[in-house]
DNA sequence: GATGAATGAGCTTTCATTCAT
DNA sequence: TATGAATGAAAGCTCATTCAT
């Protein structure tokens, strides 16, 4: 033990724990978050979770009390971050400029956040996983469903619904193929093309 | 049992066995498909499969291989059952009218088919699972894109790719969400919607 | 059904069918010789030994009881083999001349046996399976020892219990070194060398 | 429980870890030696191996592998500590003190390790077992009789490969005797006969 | 007698979770 | 807090045995 070390055992302070802690939260976090998303639930370990996190099995039981929690988290980290980047655009009146703006800032998320988006979408797939989930995902979908219906009213469209629908759908396709492992296509010539289809309604 | 079934002890001949083994294999075959389509290839044990099945687990032994190998035979069927549906409508030249019928018959299929999809989703957002499939579905996709921006380009499309790009998310997103449990639109609704909007290109 | 075949319908005399059945008892018994021999008892299975005599499992049944009846019918009958060859030698004075013909013998049966050689030490070494077998070779090496032992007093040796003694190791390491899969040494050569050898008492 | 382990809650350092793993692994290494030596490979589990260590099931492969890996290891380790004993001697000239000494040794060894040498045999003959091990034993066979045919050709011998032969065939007769349960002789009288006839070449 | 589909106990192996240190 | 050895339930898979035909 050097005398720095014996220097530094003044205990630190409670916020200095905190931060350590919480940085140990996230990277399991996010380790598992890609973990997950290669292998599935029940496909990836809890071995391989903590040996690519570089920390010891034990240790994550002191930050989750179960692979199940686990999952939770990581769930709840992902719509939380996602609709605190979204959350000041949807309650706003929508113009096509924000629409594009709204859309743009999607896709960053999107190439950011493959991981999740991968995740989530398998999980969706899976109704026994699902239930763990009770509602958790109801909440991301809904608002951003009724913001897409009042855009399209707005823009004259005589089938607001419909409009909103195709909207989804092509929004929840495009995801699906980015994010899908044999799929790689031109994301950003694919993007161009969707802002300009989905700014005018279909149905006029 | 039966006058003959009682004097009748000789063996059973060789089209008798086919039968039962054809029959019992295509029993194992669809009850493993929803098992997998529920609990995810994972997730799903053999135990499930063969209690839902009522045969006894090392049954299914004698049919396939592996848990693996009934993972790819159900996925060859699959596979090999869509194609046979649409192979005679793929490499006609594509009206308007025949656009439709194919529509339609895409959605009777998804629709009595369900656990296929949910199933072919689910594995194709899990890298580590896809990797045991080797390029099993590459051949459902590709003609299905050849034949519509061959379609779209008939129609007078000034970009036949990004028309039928936008086709193929729209579909694709429709399936998704026809196919993930907690989301049930009213598909009948959504088929006519889908289909009057896929017949005209978006880029004249 | 052929004409012929409507014929041949007649029944078969008792004898016959004692024919038949005594036939495919030895079919089963050889072949499930070679295949314990060669993957020992527990990993020698029903399946492969139906397959390799080219019969069902079930009918194995209906010979033997059971695995492990199979077991002990082989090695009665190879016990009983060798001591048919060599009984009529036993009792007798024992000359020199008569050694030589008993060890010749001996060399013949097992190269024409080697899979029961093998099979015998594979079993004698594992207490476990030896345990089902009771005292079934007793009778195999006792008689053979006294043979050697009165042979030995017969030629003056001062010691004739070593001297067998040594015999027997010798013939047993012999069996064991041709037998032993990775070892193929010339055995024409190593007989006229134990044999010679084997002639002389070593405690004169 | 002592004042010091129950203030001691700091982790175990990487040398206690390692002594761990190390008793561990010999623990389970000699159990299975004695479970494999009395039931053959096939014929042992790997529950049975873990209940005589005393320790679950699951443990095991934490330490090895699987069962094939572990019966490498045993093998390994035997004949690494067979051929440690011996090295010393095989390389220099042979005299016949030095044999006698040599023998001696080797049937210490064999005393203390029957274990060993009964799963040695067992192994050796079964083709399908064998398999697996390559030519793992190969190191132990060679030098040995090599030795042999030195000292009998310095001893005089004018066959000093069939005295090697024979020498050996006596010690392989002579071990698997000893080795077989149901054959208790009185070894060390054994030893003495076997020592002062190996000591003389036969062919002089 | 002959077949092979069917069973289920038991095998090898994995992995979420616990716990002494 | 951090470690990784240890557990045991449950997974995938095998195989001796049974039985309807």
């Amino acid at each position: 033990m050097t005398e720095r070390s014996v220097k530094n055992m003044s205990p630190r302070t409670k916020k200095q724990f905190e931060e350590i802690r919480q940085e140990k939260r996230d990277l399991i976090l996010n380790t598992a978050l890609e973990v997950f998303a290669t292998h599935g639930y029940h496909g990836a370990s809890i071995s391989t979770i903590a040996s690519h996190a570089g920390i010891a099995k034990g240790l994550m039981y002191s930050y989750f009390e179960s692979k199940e929690a686990l999952l939770k988290a990581i769930l709840e980290k992902g719509v939380r971050d996602i609709l605190e980047v979204f959350e000041h655009m949807v309650n706003k009146e929508i113009t096509p400029e924000i629409l594009r703006k709204l859309l743009q800032t999607f896709f960053v998320q999107l190439k950011e956040n493959g991981a999740f988006w991968r995740l989530y979408f398998a999980i969706a797939m899976q109704p026994s996983v699902m239930e763990l989930l009770e509602n958790e995902f109801e909440s991301l979908v809904n608002p951003y469903m009724e913001t897409l219906k009042r855009y399209y009213r707005g823009q004259g469209s005589k089938n607001p619904e419909a409009d909103a629908l195709l909207a989804h759908a092509i929004i929840d396709g495009i995801t699906l193929n980015y994010v899908m492992v044999h799929h790689n296509f031109d994301m950003n010539k694919v993007e161009q093309i969707i802002i300009e289809r989905l700014e005018k309604p279909s149905y006029l």
